[in-house]
RNA sequence: GGCGCCUUCGUCAAGUGGUUAAGACACCGCCCUCUCACGGCGGGUUCAAGGGUUCGAAUCCCUUAGGCGUCACCA
C-alpha cells in the first residue's frame, strides 16, 4: 500500500488562527494513526505578503501544540526546500511544460508576462472528497487563472499543486474554502497525467457573538489564535483535546485524550462536515479537567508565574487549594490578591443571614479566636485544624457560624479559594493575628 | 447574483428505516460542605419547514428557507 502523506499548508502570516491549527492537527493525526508522514510546507508565494519570523513562529507554535512534522523548513526531508519561494525554478518549468502541451498561455500586460491555464469551456468536472463524496462543477464556471505571475511566483492553485504531487502528498487535508477551486487543481494533475490524490475538505470552525449571530471564527470572537489561548492560561493539552473533538468524535464517549490517545483512536470517519461552533464554556470544562488532574507539583510548576508574590515553601499547598478552582491560569492572581492586601474593611460582611451573623456577635466570636490562636505556636495545618475544631466545640456554635466572621476578617471577601483554616496557615501567624486584631477594633 | 457545501438540544454531538432520539458542556434543583470550588444524584430543552416513498422516516427522494464558502497576477 502506498504511503501516507498530509500535509499543512500555512502561508507565513504570524498568527495561528484555531482553525488552521485543527487543519493541522487532523492532517497530523491522520498520518501518525495511519504510520504516514506529516509534512509542514510553507506557502510565501505572495511576496508582499511576506511577515519576518513568521516560519519559526508557526514550527514553535506546531511543536508547543506537540504536532511534529517528518518533513519541513527545519526539520528536513527528501524533498527540500520546503519553502515555496525557494522553488520557483520548479514552478517555471512546470508551467511552461504546460504551454507547451497547449493546456496553457502565455499572457503579457503592463506588468509582465504571466502564464494562464486554458480551461476548457465545455463538460464538468467531478472529484471525491471523503467527507462530501463526488463534487461535480460545470468547466464553464472555471475562469482561465494564473499559473505563473509575471513576478516569476506561482499562484497557489499552481503551486499547491506541483508540490503536492512532488511531495508525494496522499491525502490533501484542508478547509472547505478550497472546495470550489479543486476541479481547478484536478485538470491540472490531468494536464500532467499525474494521479490525483484524495480530499478532504474540512468544516469551518465557527465563532458565536454577543448578539448570538454565528461566523466564521474570528476576533471579534476574543481569542481565537492558539497564542491568544495559551496567552489567557490554557494549557496546550486542552487546547489540543478541545480543538480535536470540534468537528471529529471518537465514537465512545470518552472525552480527555492524550495526543498519543489520539493518534491511535482518530479516524476519517468520525470527521464532521458540518461547521462547528468554537464553546469557550466547554473549553473550559475541558481546561478545569486538565488542572484537577494535575499533581499540586506540576500545577505549581504552571502556575509558576502567577504564584510570584507566595514564598516557595507554600506554592505546592496553595496549588492543591488552586487547582480545582480555576478554569484558566490567569484567573489566579485575582483570585489569591487577598493574601497580600487585604480588601478595605466593610462591615456589611459581618452580617449573614444563614450563620445568624451580626457585626457584634462577630466581633466576640474574633475575639475569643485571638485569644486561642495567639497560644499556637505550631502553626502547621493540621495543628491549626486541631485547636480550631476543638475551639468550635467548646463554644457549642455551630461550624458556619465561627468561620464566617473569621473569613471575613482574615480575607475582607466573602469567597476564598480553601477555608479559614487554610487562610490562616497561608497567612502565618503573625498576618493572621493583626488582621484579626486590625477587624476587631474596627468592629469596636 | 451564478455555482458549490452545510442543517439532530443554546453548544459539541451519537444515530445510517422500527431507539423511551445516547453522551458531554452550559443551565436548574438536591446532597456533601466553614465560603467558593471539587465530588455525588436528578431535571428540562433537539431531528429547519413542507411535500412525497414506506406498514413504519432524524435516517431515502423532491421543494423551500436559512447559514457558510467561492467567483484575484491572496492563500
Amino acid at each position: 500500500m502506498k504511503k501516507i502523506r498530509t500535509r499543512f499548508a500555512p502561508s507565513p502570516t504570524g498568527y495561528m488562527h484555531i482553525g488552521n491549527l485543527r487543519t493541522a492537527l487532523y492532517a497530523y493525526l491522520f498520518a501518525k494513526s495511519q504510520g504516514g508522514d506529516f509534512i509542514l510546507r510553507i506557502e510565501d508565494t505572495d511576496r508582499t505578503r511576506y511577515v519576518a519570523d513568521a516560519v519559526e513562529f508557526i514550527e514553535n507554535t506546531l511543536a508547543a501544540a506537540k504536532i511534529i512534522p517528518d518533513e519541513g523548513p527545519h526539520h528536513g526531508g527528501n524533498f527540500a526546500p520546503y519553502v515555496q519561494s525557494e522553488r520557483a525554478e520548479i514552478y517555471k518549468k512546470y508551467a511552461e511544460e504546460l504551454v507547451e502541451k497547449n493546456f496553457a498561455y502565455y499572457e503579457e500586460s503592463e506588468n509582465g508576462v504571466a502564464i494562464r491555464q486554458k480551461m476548457p469551456k465545455t463538460g464538468e468536472t467531478t472529484f471525491f472528497d471523503v467527507l462530501h463524496g463526488n463534487i461535480t462543477i460545470s468547466n464553464s464556471e472555471l475562469e482561465d487563472q494564473i499559473l505563473l505571475k509575471s513576478d516569476g511566483m506561482p499562484t497557489y492553485n499552481f503551486a499547491n499543486v506541483i508540490d503536492d504531487h512532488l511531495m508525494e502528498i496522499s491525502h490533501i487535508i484542508r478547509g472547505t474554502e478550497f472546495i470550489t477551486s479543486t476541479p481547478k487543481h484536478v485538470l491540472l494533475y490531468k494536464n500532467f497525467g499525474w494521479e490525483i490524490p484524495t480530499f478532504i475538505h474540512l468544516a469551518p470552525v465557527m465563532g458565536k457573538a454577543e448578539d448570538g449571530t454565528i461566523s466564521k471564527l474570528s476576533k471579534r470572537h476574543g481569542a481565537t489564535s492558539f497564542n491568544d489561548l495559551i496567552e489567557a492560561g490554557y494549557l496546550p493539552e486542552a487546547i489540543t483535546n478541545y480543538v480535536a473533538l470540534l468537528g471529529w468524535n471518537p465514537k465512545t464517549n470518552q472525552e480527555i485524550f492524550s495526543m498519543s490517545e489520539l493518534i491511535e483512536k482518530f479516524s476519517l470517519e468520525g470527521l464532521s462536515k458540518s461547521p462547528a461552533v468554537f464553546d469557550y464554556d466547554k473549553l473550559d470544562w475541558m481546561s478545569g479537567e486538565y488542572f484537577k488532574n494535575m499533581s499540586d507539583e506540576d500545577f505549581a510548576k504552571v502556575a509558576e508565574k502567577y504564584f510570584s508574590e507566595i514564598s516557595d515553601d507554600k506554592k505546592v499547598y496553595l496549588a492543591s487549594l488552586i487547582k480545582t478552582r480555576v478554569k484558566k491560569l490567569s484567573e489566579i492572581p485575582d483570585m489569591i490578591k487577598f493574601l497580600k492586601i487585604l480588601p478595605d474593611f466593610d462591615i456589611e460582611l459581618f452580617t449573614n443571614k444563614r450563620n445568624k451573623i451580626t457585626p457584634e456577635k462577630s466581633a466576640e466570636i474574633i475575639s475569643a479566636a485571638v485569644e486561642m490562636l495567639e497560644k499556637i505556636s505550631d502553626w502547621s495545618f493540621e495543628n491549626l485544624e486541631k485547636n480550631i475544631s476543638s475551639f468550635i466545640e467548646k463554644s457549642g456554635l455551630k461550624t458556619g457560624t465561627v468561620m464566617w466572621p473569621l473569613r471575613i476578617a482574615l480575607a475582607m471577601q466573602k469567597v476564598t479559594p480553601g477555608g479559614v483554616t487554610e487562610i490562616l496557615y497561608l497567612l502565618g501567624k503573625k498576618i493572621s493575628l493583626e488582621r484579626l486584631n486590625s477587624a476587631l477594633e474596627k468592629l469596636n
